[in-house]
RNA sequence: GGGUGCUUAGCUCAGCUGGAAGAGCGUCGCCUUUACACGGCGAAGGUCGGGGGUUCGAUCCCCUCAGCACCCA
């Protein structure tokens, strides 16, 4: 099968995305239309790798779609564009699911071993990575598939070994007990940037905590009374001046019979609670400051899974933190040292991934060392070496980067990269590529034994090396040559401090590079009504089902399957029922990446609407019908041979073209994809299909009309047809290519794809500023026409006669060459042109210029109508006058401003005197008929 | 508490360095015109959140108030 005999068959009456856009992509992958051309300029994206055991929500649709979009409009520039796919291995994420599946089979990974569970992990990754893959090659992705890197590749894997090893080695990463934010549940440590607070309402405990010399006592407040049996201090605000007279006495911690100092610091805000605040600096991360500035001990008295430790008294040993906390509470009660308890809302930290609540834990972590690592991160996009799009982001970053804090690395995961450090009986630790190169460089002989670090790496240490591990690194590949550093990041704002901040950083630190010149940051979309799309809110979209439709009973099956509250589903039913009464309709991939293109505006919220689709879709059959009718008129070109004539809509569309193609142009330069679609949007629709293509058929159509003028028409549909077709494809590329390879030949295009095809740029035309103007005429002419017709509603088909009054010699020159186009588009008899001093009958009238359209009434118009359509026109003239007056009497403006605003007033108030004039003699004599 | 955005037609949003308010959807008329009813033609609809300032001139710049959203603590 040849394209030629598909492509030659007549298109359907009405475009179906379905049918074609399955088998285009297959086309351009077996082409390796996707793999960089390795000639022109290098332009290289790596896509933020997404989870690969997740599947693609509609952010990483938007995202893949302006990707995508950038990538399509480089390579037809002819660009050597590399687009780097791939996933990680979302170490906490993918555990939790395997974790979750081996539950369900009653078996626990414990059980289970670790080797037999990371094996585990490893299958149910090659099972689900494949719905990833799927996802992206149905929106239409042009990655080349050929370099799909995962970030446990062993590759991959070597460079987070090495960056390990070389940062420790210069003393960047170092190993120590801190106080890290522990999850009870997942019994593994977590970065600050994985900890979501969330304002919850709790309790504010004021306690008595008795003075050890002398009578009385002391009230602190407190949130977390579980934790007072860890107090090493008691802390008041240096100038409280309540409190100044106790600093350096002593109260007895209750319960735990110990005594604690009274002291001073500045952290403490008096106007909170009592003024008065437990210290705790095993168990708070402000108190362990004040703990580290006054030298206090630290006493951990929880454990891994949140339960209370041998440190405290007898009673209270082995109790959960919940019910220690009733317990105490309880027992400080019946002492009387519980003043009173207030409801008090705080801040509760928790696990984004488990969601439960975290305790910061005192536990030995693998943290790097930050600061020497931001100060060039910071530099890099304050020089400029590295631009934010929008702007206002790098303010957002270098707020972060100031106050950064070491990064804790290490997880207690089994899934992940295994931190490369050895440990002999001693507690001594060892650090190297490998147990030989560790062994080797620490002289330590066979017969001592090692053990290695049972943790992995936090996911993002080895995301954070995604543009240069992909690339090969740390070998030297032509790849870190050509297509490091990448072009642009195209990535979310609430992603900035996990990939951006840190890619930066070790992008500089490894290569000497930045990893990106641009980064582009994209609003995040919301469902209709703005919330966030989530899967317990039950308002998640998965994009193919808007590509290819779905049943409304089986979106509900699939927002409510699975659901960690249970509870929501018959909320989220009636909601999904609500917005999507008969389901969604298929709208095709192309329609959806229209949308996403046409939201991608600098605003951060971008509001996703399905109407906006379905507008698109009917783009798209637009589109489809508008090449449907070039192909039926102007199919089969002539051959070549023979005169051809361009008129004034020939010329006039081409400029259009080139005016389009410049704000095409400008779009992309600024990342504004909205600005692109709207452009082309518009021409296609407003231009194209609703001016150009009708006044075609006043030329094809006409028997009078010459062969060259034919020509001329046909070339010129089927030339703008497939210039347009070019210029879309980086965002409609299904319907773009499908249209592309049947109209291809009739415009003499070359080359097997439209995806290699040379992008048109707007100096490619003309800008015809003489075919704008008359064609101006024209279409005011006609405009004027049909708001007559409109109005009176005067049916479509009948034919009105015209009368020309006033008409100059422009005008007539005017009205001789396009009579065609005013009698076909109007709907006008041939108009005839009054002579001068003849009274004309009385008429409906519209204006262009000085020059009056006259269409006499004649039982066709209701004078009434008319009457009142002329009032309309005329207070709106009369309040534009005004205004217009109004301004040039002021004479601070005529200094002022500049000349031509001037100028242009002047002439637009003569304009309105003219018009008004007119109106006025027009509802002078409808007001006589009517008088009659 | 610190920071950043947003507030333009019924809804969703554009509006470039200040110089006659725009689109899509929806609404209302008319129309099965031979590319398209996933359509054509016409129309209605806005004190550009409130107040103040700068300016000849402010949707746009500055201040302030209100509401909303997000980030950090």
């Amino acid at each position: 099968m040849t394209a030629g005999s598909r492509y030659n068959r007549g298109m359907d009456k009405a475009y179906s995305p379905a049918a074609i856009e399955a088998r285009l992509y297959d086309r351009w992958e077996s082409l390796g239309a996707f793999k960089p051309s390795e000639a022109g300029p290098a332009y290289s994206i790596v896509i933020p790798p997404p989870n690969v055991t997740g599947t693609l929500h509609m952010g990483h649709a938007f995202q893949d779609t302006i990707m995508d979009a950038l990538i399509r409009h480089r390579r037809m520039l002819g660009f050597d564009t590399l687009w780097q796919p791939g996933t990680d291995h979302a170490g906490i994420a993918t555990q939790m699911v395997v974790e979750r599946q081996l539950n369900a089979a009653g078996l626990n990974r414990r059980e289970l071993g670790r080797e037999a569970f990371v094996e585990r992990v490893w299958q149910w990754k090659e099972q689900s990575g494949g719905i990833i893959s799927n996802q992206m090659r149905r929106l239409g992705a042009s990655v080349d598939w050929s370099r799909e890197r995962f970030t446990m590749d062993p590759q991959l894997s070597q460079a987070v070994t090495e960056v390990f090893v070389r940062l420790h080695r210069e003393g960047l990463i170092y190993r120590g007990k801190r106080l890290v934010n522990w999850d009870p549940v997942l019994k593994t440590a977590l970065s600050d940037l994985e900890v979501a607070s969330e304002p919850e309402q709790g309790s504010l405990w004021h306690l008595r905590y008795p003075l050890v010399d002398g009578p009385g006592h002391l009230v602190v407040a407190t949130t977390r009374p579980e934790t007072m049996l860890g107090d090493t201090a008691v802390a008041v605000h240096p100038d409280d001046e309540r409190y100044s007279a106790l600093i350096g006495r002593r109260v007895r911690l209750p319960l735990a019979d110990r005594e604690i100092p009274i002291i001073a610091d500045t952290y403490v805000d008096p106007e909170f609670g009592s003024g008065c605040v437990k210290i705790t600096p095993a168990h708070d991360f402000n108190d362990y400051e004040v703990g580290q500035r006054h030298g206090l001990p630290m006493i951990n008295v929880m454990t891994l899974d949140a339960r209370l430790t041998d440190e405290v008294p007898a009673p209270y040993r082995g109790l959960e933190r919940e019910a220690a906390r009733v317990r105490i509470v309880a027992d400080l009660d019946a002492l009387g040292l519980v003043e009173r308890v207030e409801p008090h809302q705080l801040m509760v930290p928790r696990g984004d991934r488990s969601h439960a609540v975290l305790e910061p834990l005192l536990t030995d972590q693998w943290f790097v060392k930050i600061a020497p690592l931001a100060a060039p991160a910071v530099r890099a996009v304050e020089d400029g070496r590295i631009r934010f799009v929008p702007e206002n982001w790098s303010g957002v970053y270098f707020e972060w980067m100031r106050n950064i804090k070491d990064w804790c690395i290490s997880r207690q995961l089994w899934w992940g990269h295994r931190i490369p450090a050895w440990y002999d009986a001693d507690g001594g630790v060892y650090v190297g590529r490998t147990e030989a190169e560790a062994r080797a460089a620490h002289a330590i002989g066979p017969e001592v034994v090692l053990r290695q670090d049972e943790d992995v790496l936090d996911t993002w240490f080895s995301s954070a090396l995604w543009p240069f591990s992909t690339q090969g690194w740390p070998q030297s590949t032509r790849e870190m040559a050509v297509y490091y550093p990448t072009s642009v990041l195209v990535t979310g704002f609430d992603i900035i401090f996990f990939w951006v901040a840190r890619m930066i950083m070790m992008g500089l630190k490894f290569t000497g590079e930045v990893p990106f010149r641009e980064v582009y940051v994209h609003g995040l979309i919301r469902d209709h009504d703005g919330q966030k799309m989530s899967k317990s809110k039950g308002n998640v979209l998965d994009p193919l089902d808007i590509v290819d439709g779905i049943g409304l009973d089986a979106l509900i099956a699939k927002r409510t399957a699975g659901l960690m509250q249970p509870q929501m589903r018959p909320a989220i039913e009636r909601a999904t029922r609500k917005q999507f009464p008969d389901g969604i309709a298929a709208f095709g991939t192309d329609a959806l990446r229209l949308s996403f293109a046409s939201l991608a505006t600098q605003s951060r919220d971008l509001r996703f609407d399905m109407a906006r689709v379905e507008g698109y879709r009917n783009f798209c059959n637009k589109l489809w019908n508008a090449a449907r009718y070039v192909l039926q008129n102007a199919g089969e070109d002539d051959g070549g041979d023979g005169a051809v004539e361009y008129g004034v809509a020939d010329r006039w569309i081409r400029s259009r073209l080139a005016a389009t193609l410049e704000r095409v142009e400008a779009g992309f330069a600024d990342y504004r994809l909205d600005l692109v679609a709207t452009a082309l949007y518009e021409f296609t629709w407003h231009h194209y299909c609703d001016w150009y293509v009708e006044l075609t058929k006043a030329v094809l159509q006409s028997a009078d009309a010459g062969a060259a003028q034919k020509r001329g028409a046909r070339r010129t549909l089927v030339g703008v047809l497939e210039t347009l077709l070019r210029a879309l494809h980086p965002l409609a590329p299904f319907i773009s290519e499908e249209i592309w390879q049947r109209t291809r030949s009739s415009a003499g295009a070359s080359g097997g794809t439209i995806m290699l095809a040379r992008y048109p740029k707007a100096s490619d035309l003309d800008s015809d500023p003489e075919a704008e103007r008359e064609f101006e005429w024209v279409r005011q002419f006609v405009l004027g026409v049909r708001q007559i017709r409109g109005e009176m509603d005067i049916a479509p088909a009948r034919k009105i006669s015209v009368l020309l009054q006033n008409a100059g010699p422009q005008d007539l020159i005017y009205l001789d060459r396009n009579r065609r186009f005013l009698e076909r588009l109007a709907g006008i008899e041939p108009p005839r042109v009054a002579e001068a001093g003849r009274p004309a009958p009385i008429s409906a009238v519209a204006l262009l210029g000085v020059l009056e359209i006259l269409v006499p009434m004649s039982g066709l118009i209701d004078p009434a109508a008319e009457e009142e359509r002329i009032g309309k026109r005329r207070r709106k003239a009369e309040a534009d006058l005004e205004k217009l007056q109004a301004k040039s009497a002021n004479a601070e403006f005529i200094r002022n401003a500049p000349a031509e605003v001037v100028a242009k007033d002047q002439a637009r108030i003569q304009e309105l005197r003219t018009e008004l004039a007119q109106l006025a003699r027009q509802d002078a004599r409808v007001r006589a008929l009517l008088a009659q």
